[in-house]
RNA sequence: CCGGGAGAAGCUAAAUGGUUAGGCAGAGGACUGUAAAUCCUCGAUUAGUAGGUUCGACUCCUACCUCCCGGACCA
């Protein structure tokens, strides 16, 4: 692969690359590039999580980038993942949770004895210096620029949160300076805090961002937010509104059972979640439905596809492209059960190597312990 | 630590001490070749916890817990 083709890999489907100059100089130097993504330690991944997010890691792996699965433990702490219970949330991270990650790659053709994980908790452990920039960080942001990124951990501008949260923002940018990463990569959501992260790149004096020798400003990645199915807050929008910009907020949340779709669904359930999607005739401009076809089925499927339906409701239909499919869909060319039928057997076969794996006993059980401690800890909130 | 306020379903919210309205969300059904919209149906053996007063407590009293707001302390 020559620089433009792993520029190329890197690229596709990326909401945005905030520093596309850095990369494609380290590109062209043939040195190693370190990665790097976080994740809190939560339940399952949803598929915005598992597909989307994980394609790109992939990707990055095809490009001969050395990935780094980061497993923020500590951070999922300060934000109440499993009730806040460290000890539960390292037994998850070292467990299940690392386990689906492997199962996401999997599914997605990769190999996952190629993923390095690195948890946070013993990062730190190994790392004291890491503190050091911390402080770098913390003392050249203000504060209300860490309130402001702080909406990415799920909470309500003005809702309370304690201090310790605003320990969060400067710890992600700290973490990429000290495990010496060149590539941040999170979904969009995740801006913020990589801004913070890159305008603070010039100031770190310990854990210099460095690329072989050259100080260098990480690079960050942003992939797009898969669209929760459900229907928008507001129906119709109104004219003087961003059709586009409404459906990327609208994300899936795991805290929603409803508006969350994970690998190891089973083929009823998945097909379930489908059908009750919002998804109106003929409406291209808010249609999450569609938009999954974009960010899930036209990437794997270069070259199209078609849907084969009774003759009745028209017979065989091909798409070349997204634009096609979005013409033919505004036409009423296509039906919203033609499209809901034919994304629910793609996700069902797509998904199928992830059902198998956490059907294996031993594997199964991780879920099985994972699901009985979530439950634990709703019945205990209540 | 002191003072003040609050705690009712997933969220929100009314009811002079008389046996928990309503709204949103959710579930089921009808109608659409999906979903949405609309229409029907359903939902707390129960009010932060534990006691007490009373014929009767969400409502009054006491203690404790949690959260909010002030103040004190500033070595």
């Amino acid at each position: 692969m020559n620089t433009e083709e792993r520029l190329n890999l890197i690229k596709r489907n990326t909401e945005e690359i905030i520093g596309e100059d850095e990369l494609r100089f380290m590109l062209e130097s043939g040195q190693e590039i370190n990665h790097y993504i976080g994740f809190e330690i939560s339940g399952k991944l949803h598929i915005g999580q598992a597909v989307i997010v994980m394609q790109k890691v992939k990707d990055l792996m095809d490009a001969g980038v050395k990935v780094h699965l980061f497993l923020a433990d500590w951070h999922s702490y300060l934000n109440d993942k499993f009730g806040g219970n460290l000890e539960i949330i390292k037994e998850i991270a070292d467990g299940a949770f690392k386990e689906i990650l492997k199962a996401s790659i999997l599914t997605l053709g990769g190999d996952p004895e190629k993923l390095t994980f690195i948890k946070a908790s013993e990062y730190y452990a190994t790392h004291p210096d890491f503190w050091l920039t911390f402080l770098e960080v913390s003392k050249n942001t203000s504060l209300p620029r860490i309130e402001r990124s702080i909406s990415i951990m799920g909470r309500e501008e003005g809702q309370t949160k304690d201090f310790g949260s605003l320990a969060y923002p400067p710890m992600q940018a700290a973490d990429i300076f000290a495990m010496n990463i060149q590539i941040a990569q999170g979904g969009i959501d995740q801006r913020k805090i990589h801004v913070i992260m890159r305008d603070t790149a010039d100031k770190i004096k310990t854990n210099m961002p460095m690329f072989h020798g050259k100080r260098m400003k990480p690079v960050a990645i942003h992939t797009p937010l898969l669209p929760s199915l459900a229907k928008p807050a507001i129906w119709p929008i109104p004219e003087d509104m961003n059709k586009r910009e409404l459906l990327n907020k609208g994300k899936m949340s795991k805290s929603d059972p409803n508006s969350a779709m994970f690998m190891m669904d089973d083929p009823e359930a998945i097909r379930k979640k489908i059908m009750k999607g919002f998804c109106m005739e003929k409406e291209i401009g808010y249609n999450p439905i569609l938009r999954w076809f974009e960010m899930i089925v036209f990437p794997r499927e270069k070259s199209g596809f078609k849907i084969v339906r009774p003759e009745e409701h028209g017979g065989i239909i091909s798409f070349k492209d997204f634009k096609d499919l979005e013409s033919k869909f505004e036409k009423g060319d296509v039906h919203p059960i033609d499209v809901k039928n034919f994304l629910a057997d793609y996700l069902i076969e797509m998904f199928k190597p992830a059902r198998e794996h956490f059907q294996k006993p031993a594997y199964k059980k991780m879920l099985d312990r994972m699901e009985e401690i979530l439950g634990k800890i709703k019945a205990k909130s209540h």
